[in-house]
DNA sequence: CTGTTAGCGCTTTCAC
DNA sequence: GTGAAAGCGCTAACAG
């Protein structure tokens, strides 16, 4: 505990650039040298220190995880994919995380303590604005985003205009006519973000099937089971024909869920909700839903960053698919 | 971008000692220098390198976080609480995942790629076997358990006996009397583990209240909805009586439910069903449960490990409480 | 194939 | 208070 390259070297017998070479499994040592070196190495249970090599080398063998909740469904699943890949890759990952808050227009993303730290950067369920992206390339490391597409960066996103379509085209295909939407709060329908881009695909779904994408169909919710409620009641008010919901999330279906039963409406007999994510178990809630992978997409940016890291170029956004999971919230129209 | 130290000093005119005492905040420097240091540093836009500094010091300013799942509701959210406090004290925080299989006797923890990177450790949600707190230990530097307490080594955890009491003492003041229990799997009832610290919770309110702890009552489950479906089953064959039932876990709990309403038994009608956990929004199953606050103990370790890596000596094991949170899974036997 | 020798960027005695 | 200089442990030319 504790030897360093020098003992090593001295048992070995050898110098220490021999050492070094071998270590590292350089082919230019005799197998000889290479036998001895590793058999000191094992005996004094030496393990090279990884400050004194990224200080010689200028890297450091890690990367940072950007992320704003680690307790949320999204981020955390991606966080499992991407830090176990990362792992086997022989990477240490470090993780950071920042207030994303709601409404509040820029995050406080300090990439201080990430200066000279790490070989690059992987930003999970974060949309960056300008500032951010200068801040986080300021590092002067691969950057690769997950869970938002950004046009110049590398990044893995889920094709959520595919999912808007795949959910509404599911309710049509059942007979509904009257479909209505609730998308995600006013600051989160860019059509950059995930909730901007679903409303698009319901919007085209409708357009599609000669059905009117009627803004009054359109409610504005958080992204949780208590926005899901609200927003519910808000459309019934409205649209009080509408057959069926498609919801931007698992959690805002379930409050949407139980405000149609506190309306004394069945489902889905009386209205049909479908969510996107597959966030609940099924035997909690038999939710029809749009399901993505986030743990492939974690991966999917781990071995992108990888890549760049040891120099490859990786090109734009990569499109992952959602695929429709049936559940028992949907059925014909009444 | 990539200033050294030297930089500053050249900028600030002084030496590089004086602008390293300067920027640590160490009292032994003039006010006249300060500032200029400061100045210079500012303009350069500089930051130590983290690798030459503990290259230097011998102190990294990392610690680990080793846990099996991000994506299981208790390590994750203790991350959460952890993560977040050591960032805030300063601290980079490093995740390392490990493979912790059902049954399976040992984890295969390999600590090596922590080797010499961090200044501390804290274990979540494992239950380390002597071997692993050996190999753990050999890092040579503080470590602190979050969920299991392991006497010797520091630790916070809940106290999960008093969790069995609380909740079987809810269901004893209801009136119940035969109370049944689901447990964890057989393998992870040793006292030292939450489930057996629970099922011993519940055999001491039982024999408080003058009831019969009877071993017919208990059963064992995996930690998720299938295995409380299925461990209800069981019990229901064995013991038809039972009015009322404690599982050991929330998603527990939720698959005794899904078995009870399979059986065309009411919950809480007919059978009366208690968890532990708040795993779940109540809006999504109000379920009666006795709640632990894994972000607080997350910040817990966060903190005794701060101690410890400053010299500070930190004491066995601190317990946290649980505390009923009334649901509408629970009411007097019909 | 192998050893020597500069650094990598910072901290820390030890003098002044 | 401040500077000079010796490391911390490793890698990477550069000779041989």
């Amino acid at each position: 505990m504790g030897s360093t390259i020098d003992d090593v070297a001295a048992r070995a017998g050898v110098s220490t650039a021999t050492v070094s070479r071998a270590l590292r499994g350089m082919s230019n040592v005799s197998d000889q040298s290479r036998r001895k070196v590793l058999a000191a190495a094992e005996e004094l249970g030496y393990v090279v220190s990884p400050s004194a090599q990224a200080l010689a080398t200028g890297r450091t063998g890690m990367v940072a995880l950007i992320l704003p909740d680690f307790d949320e469904w999204y981020p955390s699943a991606v966080l499992e994919g991407a830090q176990r890949r990362l792992q086997s890759k022989g990477f240490t990952t470090l993780v950071h995380s920042v207030d994303y808050l709601r409404g509040k227009p820029h995050l406080d993303l300090d990439v201080g303590p990430l200066r000279r730290r790490v070989d690059g950067v992987l930003v999970i369920s974060l949309p960056l604005v300008g500032s951010e992206i200068v801040s986080v390339q300021s590092l002067g490391v691969p950057v690769v985003l997950v869970g938002n597409a950004n046009p110049p960066l590398a990044s893995i996103s889920v094709d959520d205009v595919e999912i808007g379509l795949i959910a509404t085209q599911h309710l049509l295909e059942l007979g509904h006519t009257v479909i209505g939407h609730i998308t995600g709060a006013l600051d989160e329908v860019a059509p950059s973000m995930p909730a901007g881009a679903r409303l698009e695909g319901w919007r085209q779904a409708m357009l599609e099937a000669g059905q009117d994408p009627d803004p009054d169909l359109v409610e504005h919710s958080y992204f949780d089971i208590g926005g899901g409620h609200d927003a519910m009641m808000e459309l019934l008010n409205r649209r009080p024909d509408v057959t069926a919901v498609f919801a931007a999330a698992d959690c805002i279906a379930a409050g949407a869920i139980r405000a149609l039963e506190e309306r004394g409406l069945g489902v889905p007999g009386d209205v049909s909700v479908i969510g996107v994510d597959g966030e609940y178990p099924a035997e909690l809630l038999p939710l029809t839903t749009v399901v993505q992978d986030p743990g492939l997409q974690g991966r999917m940016g781990a071995d992108s960053l990888a890549r760049m890291i040891s120099g490859g170029a990786v090109s734009g956004t990569q499109w992952v698919h959602g695929s429709l999971r049936p559940g028992h919230t949907t059925s014909v129209p009444r």
